[in-house]
DNA sequence: CGAATTTTCCATCAAATGATGGAAACATTG
DNA sequence: CAATGTTTCCATCATTTGATGGAAAATTCG
């Protein structure tokens, strides 16, 4: 039997999948307290007690808006992954940081939801247990830091986390710093492009291995 | 007349700045809406009614938080700048990254509530529309970038941003990112300047200028 | 001391918010 | 169609949360 979010998944014209896009709208803008049920509701443009219905208390809404943000994440990074492989370093990371750009500023919501878990806390215990698979490893072995997704050291850890929190802060931070510069999206997405190459690649590019195969 | 935060600023013991302190934690910790101010008075150990006694409005509270790590945020990266100026880049970096790596990682509500402003929205328009100074050019011009203060370009505040966003997240992001690599304090501590500087470095060693007099 | 001022707390309110029961509307199926 | 199951909404609750009035306690000052 298919849980809720598969349901949803399968079936994006469904109420149920209306209702958890919009959630994951609301939940991206404000955080976990900030978002109500009532927002949510509202902006799908039903009855509260509909959405209650449909995904019961608003913890469940919230972890179901979490594993689905996350699976498009590991969809997409297996897409990005065919297309770099075997490339050489420079390039792979040019490629890729335009690619998840592209994606994530078409999506915001997905870099605000990532960052709201890891710097927010929650009143509730349950939601912040909600611990899931963070791609950290498979990122390394992707970009082609580590020749396996094994065992990846620490500090390489480091350096995956310190790319996607890059990544993400520019996408979450669009609004703020947009009218920091004063300046249209299009320009500020370029000039993140620019930016994410200009620091990450002379750090990188003459690391980790070049070509070879798919990450076993 | 001083304002309530001037007084709080200048009698650190007071009430006024005991609340102060702890508003600034727990708004850190948990964002604006997941705060609330029953939590603030209940860490202060008064009543909720002594808290609207002395700062007013949740957000007047929330404002004068935002102000007070400002202001210390402003003193905090003048002194780095007394310390650094005149030396070459990649050794004022070095510096700079130290300094403000341990500052941050012994108060790392800054970091959260920075991150918070960026990234979050408030149901509140009154506290999205409190605009503040945010010390991109004076980092810039500090840290050897560009020559002045005034007319900074665009790509090299991203830059600037870019070093700041990927500090707070490495402060803010300790819990999730240590609980993650199953490290302790000290040892992640020593892994953020690794990674900072590993990835900032090489980047920005040879750009900028070097030596040279205070920033104006 | 005693009056005036400041600070603190208790009791309480109104609005917002998470949540639910039950009736009505709608859809499915024999 | 009638019976059954599903979905939606209205009305309502209990709790939380922001906020305040007023009495009591503490402090200041002549």
């Amino acid at each position: 039997m298919p849980t809720p979010l598969e349901k949803a998944r399968k079936d994006p014209d469904s109420m149920k999948a209306r209702i958890l896009a919009k959630a994951r709208q609301v939940f991206g803008q404000y955080g976990y307290h900030g978002a109500t049920t009532r927002m949510i509701a509202d902006e799908v443009g039903i009855d509260i007690s509909t959405l209650y219905y449909h995904w019961g208390e608003k913890r469940d809404l919230y972890e179901a808006v979490i594993l689905d943000v996350n699976e498009d994440l590991r969809i997409k990074l297996a897409e990005v992954e065919d297309i770099v492989h075997g490339r050489p370093m420079a390039e792979r990371l040019d490629i890729s940081l335009d690619i998840m750009t592209d994606y994530l500023f078409e999506r915001p919501e997905i870099s605000n939801l990532v960052l709201f878990r890891y710097f927010g806390k929650t009143r509730d215990e349950a939601i912040m247990d909600l611990s899931l698979p963070e791609f950290v490893s498979d990122i390394a072995c992707a970009s082609g830091l580590v020749p396996t997704r094994k065992n990846v050291p620490n500090h390489i850890k480091m350096r995956v986390v310190a790319m996607m929190n890059l990544m993400h802060s520019f996408v979450s931070g669009e609004d703020f710093f947009r009218s920091l510069f004063g300046i249209e999206r299009d320009e500020y997405l370029a000039l993140v492009k620019q930016t994410l190459k200009f620091i990450l690649i002379p750090a990188f590019a003459t690391d980790g291995r070049n070509g070879g195969t798919r990450c076993p």
